[in-house]
RNA sequence: GGUCCCGUGGUCUAGGGGUUAUGACAACUCGUUUACACCGAGUAGAUCGCAGGUUCGAUUCCUGCCCGGACCACCA
């Protein structure tokens, strides 16, 4: 350890290789120590670990090496999401395929091959880099056969429960790829389109409505104002007659529709967007389709029948001028959702869905979140708003060809749903014979197998249960089963999906919650208070912050956010963890100098001021503890840096100096006691915090007279057995402080010899420290009176 | 649009009914002293976003507003 130059990145490589080599951080089965079970967070694979990974990752692992150094027997495996659409997007991408042009068994090949050959371990990779202290051995992956086995029996018993079920649902379609898309595959695009004002007739009078999308109209099913319009209250229970098509269609209130856009009055075609497929679904409105599957008006169209969408479109306004039934027509630019691919506008047809249902679950799933004690504490609004809110059941279906398949073949006769036998699973359907010979309602032999994928949703959902299976061999098998974990940390973003479906089946299946505690971890925006973005550019890559700060200064920024904030980067942040280590490094030197000839023992008597400070240490230790209890990293690490610094470095280093260079025997030894201890104690405090550099000064300086093989395995500290009150110790400081203070202004080196002069009070106050006292103020005399510094 | 969080020296930040308002970075002055100049000591720098209210007393609690951010939703 040479002065000035830390070579961080040999050292965080050595400890790394040590940690894994030694199995450090192994889960043990067959241990009698209580459980701490961590729901580990699979993140989705899309590239290396981004520095939100990095953040969040790191939080969690502050956690579990407290926890583990608290002797819980700590399971924190490891996960990772590589199921549906992210992956296939990224595999699309770096293998530049297309996998809408590839037969599904090929590309589900090589999704696999990619998977486990080169995202898993470049991923792991970075998570390692960072010294995240996972069993990696205890490891899963989304897309595994594990977790398509779970998944597809989740399905299974919710199916068999009465809680799934099947139904025609809007699917969003690209009517030039020909095929559904997810809403991650849209991109917003402004595009010049109308605004027309058209005619509808009521009773024989106008009726104004405005639309960008006239050629709907064959589709209208109502016309909806909004409760409080007065303009429009009497035509409530009225019908309206569609222009050109003349056909009539209810006019209904509902609070979607918008007073100020528009003329205030809206009609709604089934499949025109979201709102209209809700006011759809609410009112329970007929379905008429508009548009076939590739972009053609359909019959109900009548004349326009099988033109392009914008012809037809066209042909309307122009034959709706000429019957005088359009009015105004604005050109104006909007953001329309189109294919991402090929830049088509994207429509809505109709698709047979699977759903979860739930919405009749919504009191308990208020409840279930009552029961889950969150960090922090208001982060459980954001689930109780996403609840309030929630309007459809859950839909499952994904019309994607990688991820995980359903278990379903149907009858092709009479539709009948044929499952897959729970002993079979996983099943693909597409590839495996369906589970019966021939319909138990039709005796039919011909069976469809179901081609979509279930939302990755559906599987991740169920983590706690892939944990429990990784372990259903083991001793602690029984012990964990149908009980709740102990936590599970994830970032705010995912509350909505991740935490609340995971609620939900945990729940559904096994009828307790999925953890007892929730950690929505800090996070960090850039450096200019944004959130990270490839559009904005403002991104930075953890690996590249390693590479030049090192894994424990990355670290410490991420133990600087509170849980659930917000921190922009902060490169002053890393400087100041870089600074922290230097001192730390720099302190240990200077401990170890004076410990040679040190026997590990107790004093025979302590010292005033060490027995002062031990006690100072205990309200440091208590503190800590507390805040490394309830996930408050940031406080504990301010507090933990703030003693090691300002008391330990700049104040108690300072009074015990000329103490251990010159005494011998039992004062030489007391501050010697004094030093190992507090050292060792600050050092597993930093430890769960910044693992490397407490591993290094651990095995460099206390190796030789700790058992323990590494820090990370050692207890946390215990309080040390003094007691008492510190305020002699805080008076010491200010006299030490005002001393300074005289020698700075006077322009004097701080180890300028001095005459001192202490009010009489303060003077018996300090009786019993005088000598540390007169040692680090360097004072040949001290005088009773006005305080005063006097030189010699 | 809904919800939530935040606003404290130049910058970042701690605190949370009565404090001398915490610390870091930057600035300035001084200091080589057997851990550390990637250091130490000291100095200056803050009407605690704005306006009301509660209170003997508000930076802290309440209400409204403004600013920044995030999440969710929406865009006929």
């Amino acid at each position: 350890m040479s002065k000035n130059n830390y070579d961080f990145n040999t050292v965080e490589e050595k400890w790394r290789k040590f940690w894994e080599k030694e199995k450090i951080y192994k889960f043990d089965p067959s241990s009698n120590k209580k459980i701490f079970s961590v729901d580990t967070p699979p993140p989705t694979i899309s590239g290396r670990l981004h520095m939100g990974h990095a953040f969040g990752d790191a939080q969690q692992d502050f956690f579990v090496r407290f926890k583990r150094m608290r002797g819980f027997n700590v399971l924190n495996p490891f996960g990772t999401d590589n199921n549906g659409l992210p992956t296939l997007k990224l595999v699309e991408k770096e293998k530049k395929v297309d996998s809408r042009k590839m037969k599904r068994e090929d590309f589900i090949d090589l999704c696999n091959k990619v998977i486990h050959e080169e995202f898993i371990p470049m991923f792991l990779d970075g998570v390692k880099r960072l010294g995240i202290s996972a069993d990696f051995d205890l490891f899963y992956s989304t897309i595994d056969k594990r977790s398509r086995k779970i998944s597809q029996k989740s399905f299974l018993d919710l199916y068999k429960i009465g809680r799934e079920y099947r139904l025609e649902a809007p699917a969003l379609w690209c009517p030039n790829c020909q095929t559904t898309i997810a809403q991650m595959e849209l991109e917003d695009k402004e595009v010049k389109s109308s605004f027309v004002d058209i005619v509808f007739k009521v009773d024989g009078k106008n009726l104004i409505i405005s639309t960008t999308r006239p050629e709907l109209l064959p589709a209208s099913v109502a016309m909806f104002y909004h409760p409080k319009d007065k303009r429009y209250k009497h035509l409530k229970g009225k019908n309206a007659t569609v222009p050109l098509f003349n056909f009539e269609v209810p006019i209904l209130e509902d609070e979607r529709a918008e007073m100020d856009k528009g003329t205030g009055i809206a009609y709604c075609a089934t499949f025109g967007d979201q709102t209209d497929m809700e006011w759809q679904k609410i009112h329970k409105l007929p379905i008429k389709e508009a548009i076939t599957l590739d972009g053609k008006m359909t019959s109900i169209a009548g004349e326009y029948k099988g033109m392009d969408i914008k012809d037809a479109r066209r042909k309307i306004i122009n034959d709706l001028r000429e019957k005088k039934l359009l009015l105004n027509e604005k050109k104006i630019i909007h953001i329309v959702n189109v294919c991402e691919r090929c830049g088509t506008e994207v429509e809505f047809i109709s698709h047979k869905q699977w759903f979860v249902k739930y919405l009749d679950l919504k009191k308990d799933m208020l409840k279930w979140g009552k029961e889950i004690k969150w960090h922090p504490r208001y982060m459980r609004q954001r689930y109780n708003n996403w609840i309030h809110g929630l309007k459809w059941d859950w839909c499952i279906s994904r019309q994607i060809p990688f991820g995980i398949p359903f278990p379903v073949w149907y009858c092709k006769n009479c539709d009948e749903v044929i499952l897959a036998k729970e002993k079979d699973l996983p099943v693909d359907p597409v590839e495996d014979k369906p589970s019966v010979k021939t319909c138990p309602k039709c005796n039919c032999k011909e069976f469809i197998p179901e081609k979509d994928i279930m939302n990755t949703w559906a599987t991740s959902s169920l983590t706690p249960t892939i944990i429990h299976d990784l372990l259903k061999d083991t001793k602690i098998s029984s012990k964990i089963k149908n009980k709740p974990m102990d936590i599970r940390r994830n970032g705010q973003d995912i509350i909505t999906f991740w935490d609340f479906n995971t609620i939900v089946k945990s729940q559904l299946h096994y009828k307790i919650n999925p953890w007892k505690e929730l950690y929505i971890n800090g996070w960090i925006l850039g450096r200019d208070g944004h959130k990270m973005s490839k559009s904005r550019g403002n991104g930075i890559s953890p690996d590249d912050v390693i590479k030049e700060w090192g894994a424990d200064v990355l670290r410490y920024l991420s133990s600087s956010v509170k849980p659930g904030e917000a921190v922009a980067f902060s490169d002053k942040e890393l400087v100041a963890g870089k600074k922290f280590i230097t001192k730390l490094l720099n302190a240990s030197k200077f401990v170890f100098m004076n410990l040679e000839d040190y026997n590990g023992k107790k004093p025979k008597k302590l010292e005033k001021i060490d027995e002062l400070f031990l006690i100072k240490l205990n309200n440091l230790i208590q503190e800590a503890t507390n805040y490394f209890e309830i996930y408050e990293f940031s406080k504990a690490k301010a507090e933990i840096e703030k003693f090691f610094w300002q008391i330990f470095c700049d104040n108690y280093l300072e009074i015990i100096k000329k103490r251990i260079y010159n005494e011998k025997g039992d004062k030489r030894i007391s501050a010697q006691y004094t030093l190992y201890q507090s050292l060792l104690a600050m050092l597993k405090m930093i430890a769960p915090l910044m693992p490397f550099i407490a591993e290094e000064i651990y095995q460099g300086y206390f190796k030789k007279t700790q058992k323990d093989k590494s820090i990370h395995l050692s207890n946390w500290p215990e309080k040390m057995g003094v007691k008492g009150k510190t305020e002699t110790f805080d008076l010491m400081i200010e006299v030490i402080s005002k001393v300074r203070q005289k020698k700075s202004k006077a322009k004097k080196a701080m180890n300028s010899e001095i005459i001192l002069t202490l009010e009489k009070k303060q003077a018996d106050k300090l009786k019993s420290v005088v000598d540390d006292l007169m040692a680090v103020t360097n004072a040949q005399e001290i005088k009773s009176g006005r305080f005063k510094v006097e030189f010699v």
